[in-house]
DNA sequence: CGTTAGGTTGACGACGATCAATGACGGTGG
DNA sequence: CCACCGTCATTGATCGTCGTCAACCTAACG
């Protein structure tokens, strides 16, 4: 039951101050965290980046957490860890997550990433003060964490109530809807996808070999195809249909404002004094 | 696989716009959402409220989400259906709770009530207003939502990694320290907790027979013992390993606020001209 | 070529689901 | 007062999905 994996501390922190390179790799419209408009406001305020490899952690779990990070370039995720190794992956971030926002003192996830990845860091102060300049921007914040919240019960009514190949079409068609919303690179209808097997079962509560299975069923059945590093969905209505895909829970919108347009689209025009 | 519910329209709203008994019947600090004074603060702002009998619906799943409600009395629990009816439970609100917040324009979750409920009602507009013109209550709501992640983050791991025995044992533990956190009324060691197995069940992605013999082996062994709506709690920490709690994963009193005592304590200080 | 990391496949077993019957209550009406 | 329900808890028998263990394969790389 869930791969064991070993705590080991890689973290490998490259950090500088300065404000260069805060644009993320796709400049559009960033759906599921800041945009390029909001992060460039955050980047006025003179934040402090992180460079991390594949396969190093950005946090730990335990750890205190005293900053904000933002992700601006690459794939990461956030896990939890059980005494005997059982491992949960909680999400998988990407271009624009907004990460360690402040619940308590005491993180009770880890974060590690899947590709090199970029971070700007925010100290909480910093946070204050951008919320108290910036009212629209403590609203912003919300949407993103309620979005985050809402993305949260998803994945748990996936794990708690689905069958293995279920919540696979699930996981899968959710990337898919994401990478689609941030328009990543897209080749006829192969999406890149850093995740391993273990990745994809420790996300969904089943092993590896149950993920294989499953990934070799869809496959035999032309739905669609994970190899290596790139997932191809040939069938997607009936990838969609095997996810449970009422239209109920088509893909909201994120990056739809706080109140129709109005809140989201001023953030920060309200903050540039013209 | 998962309780069969129809989705039956009950839903029962008496609305009144007094702010007439705002106050919750926990008066002490309450740790999982707003406390006293904070509430005493929103209920500044004129809030409708809504009462509704156990067994009700504030919301479906579904609907547009146009308010934000505080719980102010009772208990509620937030829950996903999937087509053929199996159900998710994704969290059990008591009082204080913050319902609704902002993420996308449509409710992907139902609220239902266990007991007889008191709401808040606040407009998005209100909310709009709260934030701008108190820009701490920007963060505290930002510190409730990134806590509700949290424990929604934990819920998973639970229903992801955890077996039938564990997860009992840590959704019991978890709902004994947050009523002990909010000084609910305790006889010896004995709490009310008005769930019935299917509830329990479908939190944890389980079925109700399974939590049954799941619950008499823990009577059996003398851990605790839940009959009728009252739970008691024999041997914490024999349930407490049994939950695999790690110390790790004690609990982090919320009501810490954003940054030490500095924002939280503060929070509608700032408001008050004096 | 050998080595290693990760993917694939098979055999088997266990945990929890399903199906079914019975029990314990509490409320209601005769 | 007691028979009659309806609701929910309890227990048993059986089944199936998925976990476990193990072997083998494939590709990348030195």
């Amino acid at each position: 039951m869930g791969t064991v994996h070993r705590l080991v501390r890689q973290t490998a922190h490259t950090l500088g101050t300065g404000n260069s390179a805060l644009l993320p790799s796709f400049p559009e419209l960033v759906t599921e965290g800041l945009n390029c408009a909001e992060l460039a406001r955050v980047s006025a305020s003179r934040p402090g980046t992180v460079t991390l490899d594949a396969g190093e952690s950005l946090y730990f779990q335990g750890d205190s957490n005293r900053n904000i990070y933002l992700l601006l370039d690459g794939w990461a995720f956030r896990h939890q860890i059980l005494e005997d190794g059982r491992r949960q992956i909680l999400d998988f971030s990407m271009n624009g997550a907004v990460l360690g926002l402040p619940g308590s003192g005491v993180l009770l996830h880890g974060l590690e990433t899947l590709t090199p990845c970029m971070f700007t860091v925010l100290t909480r102060e910093r946070i204050l003060e951008l919320v108290r300049d910036v009212p629209a921007f403590g609203l912003r914040l919300l949407e993103i964490s309620a979005n985050a919240e809402s993305r949260a019960f998803e994945h748990l009514t996936s794990v708690g109530r689905r069958t293995a190949i279920e919540r696979v079409a699930f996981l899968l068609l959710e990337l898919v809807r994401r990478l689609q919303d941030m328009n990543a690179p897209v080749t006829d209808t192969t999406w890149p996808l850093p995740l391993m097997l273990p990745h994809i079962a420790d996300a969904l509560g089943l092993t590896s070999e149950t993920v294989c299975r499953v990934l070799s069923t869809l496959r035999r059945n032309k739905v669609l195809s994970l190899r290596g590093q790139r997932l191809e969905v040939i069938d997607e209505r009936r990838l969609s249909a095997l996810a449970g895909g009422t239209e109920l829970r088509e893909r909201p919108r994120t990056g739809i404002p706080f109140r129709a347009a109005a809140s989201a689209s001023s953030c920060f025009q309200a903050a540039t004094p013209h």
